[in-house]
DNA sequence: CGGTTGTTTGATAGGCCTCAAAGTCAGTGG
DNA sequence: CCACTGACTTTGAGGCCTATCAAACAACCG
């Protein structure tokens, strides 16, 4: 059930048997919803957070004047609000992008993790800390890279990121995200997601269709995207 | 010495006369630099956090064309690099924009805390969470503000994250930044951020001049830039 | 099979970038 | 005290990347 989660934990650190039980034993309950439905809002007060077992979903802002900017995309394995413990609230929604299955987690029992579980308490930490270096390097796409260079590297980003979990092969996996959700992770429109898809298409970099990327030349897309994984922390240390 | 870093978390929540002691007893050393000098280089294994007492610092990507884009802007009494305690690499560089002076507190001493202080394990955590809610408001920037607005924003922040640790007043605060400085934080170029200073004077709403910001109408301001600081976190809560 | 959602393409516009040079100012040294 | 320097700011001209507006096209669905 949270397999997908204890997966990418293990990727990054040991996670005793006592530990992992310190995991599932805090999961409250298991709830679905179907695409487009708010799994946590912004401004309320919130005493459990959630981990994402299947689907799409993702942190978002708005403007006024309607547009959108997604500030980070969450794979299955993701704790999607973990944050939300020490906040107390949160600053962005939590949206379903797709049909997504998920695991409530109360505060009281991640409480009860801090005062009993330090090595578990810093790797929990650490996965927070993790979703602000995506955050960092969104920063650095969204201020920096070109519309191609933006796609670019996110279709790396998920590759990893889908990939430790097992939903990624090297060069495909599913991502059933419409134009405009990519837009909206992107910092543009989804005309110009459009016509930058086209170009990747031709040239020979990638291919998106029916919710499918497919990464024709890793090595040239990597390098169109500037894309290095350091900054997913892929290495198994002591946190 | 660390006094504007206990006042940054007694503004979150209350920080009992023991977990100050904790806190004080965590600095090792205290350290100078000029501007320009790099207190903490990306990928390095790292075993001490910093927390900024004096001065202004960032944290910076950059690309291989050499563009640059600050994701985080600190001031007095900001940990600089709290996350490197769990992450133990940093994906970034920290970088001093002026003379900067900062304290040194060594791992080992972070991860005594995570075993015997729970709370102020959770007071920690929040204050990286906090970090990751500031890169999240400067991806809407980034993306979807307009110029105008992104430049409104960072100097509503900047007078409440300073005002928090008494170098605000409500209208003015110092800001030794040059205009490149502001450009790499704001995802524009320096030219482009000289005109847009330029239209925030002749509208009436801020001036940048000689390091300092003047802000000469905090409510068109503060609207000019979409700004609402519940991403700050201003309340106390126990965390 | 009309309605809805999402994709694709075209035409035009505009915000911000690039390139270039002049202006300002504090600091330095003769 | 005044050239000189270097760092930063300011302004101008032109161009490009991406947005905007619009419409055709495709795919799914009750």
């Amino acid at each position: 059930m949270i397999e997908l989660h204890l997966m990418k934990l293990r990727a990054r650190d040991e996670i005793s048997a006592e530990e992992e039980a310190a995991i599932r034993g805090a999961v409250a309950d298991v709830r679905e919803v179907r695409a487009d439905t708010v799994i946590a809002r912004a401004g309320e007060l919130i005493d459990v957070s959630t981990i994402l077992l299947s689907g799409i979903a993702c942190r978002h802002k708005d403007l006024r004047n309607g547009s959108r900017q997604i500030t980070e995309l969450h794979v299955p394995g993701d704790y999607m609000d973990l944050h939300s413990f020490t906040l107390k609230r949160l600053d962005h929604d939590v949206l379903a992008l797709t049909d997504c299955r998920f695991a409530v987690v109360p505060h009281a029992r991640l409480r009860e993790i801090t005062e009993t579980h330090p090595h578990l308490t810093r790797v929990y930490w650490f996965a927070t800390n993790l979703d602000a270096a995506i955050h960092r390097e969104w920063e650095l796409s969204l201020g920096r890279r070109t519309a191609l260079a933006r796609v670019a590297h996110l279709f790396c980003e998920l590759q990893v990121r889908l990939g430790i979990v097992g939903l990624a092969s090297k060069t495909e996996y599913e991502l059933p995200l419409t134009q405009t959700d990519l837009a909206e992770s992107l910092g543009l429109t989804s005309v110009h997601v459009n016509r930058t898809l086209k170009e990747l298409r031709e040239r020979g970099l990638a291919e998106f269709r029916g919710g499918v990327v497919h990464i024709l030349d890793p090595e040239r897309l990597a390098a169109a995207g500037e894309f290095n994984p350091a900054y997913l922390y892929l290495e198994r240390l002591p946190r």
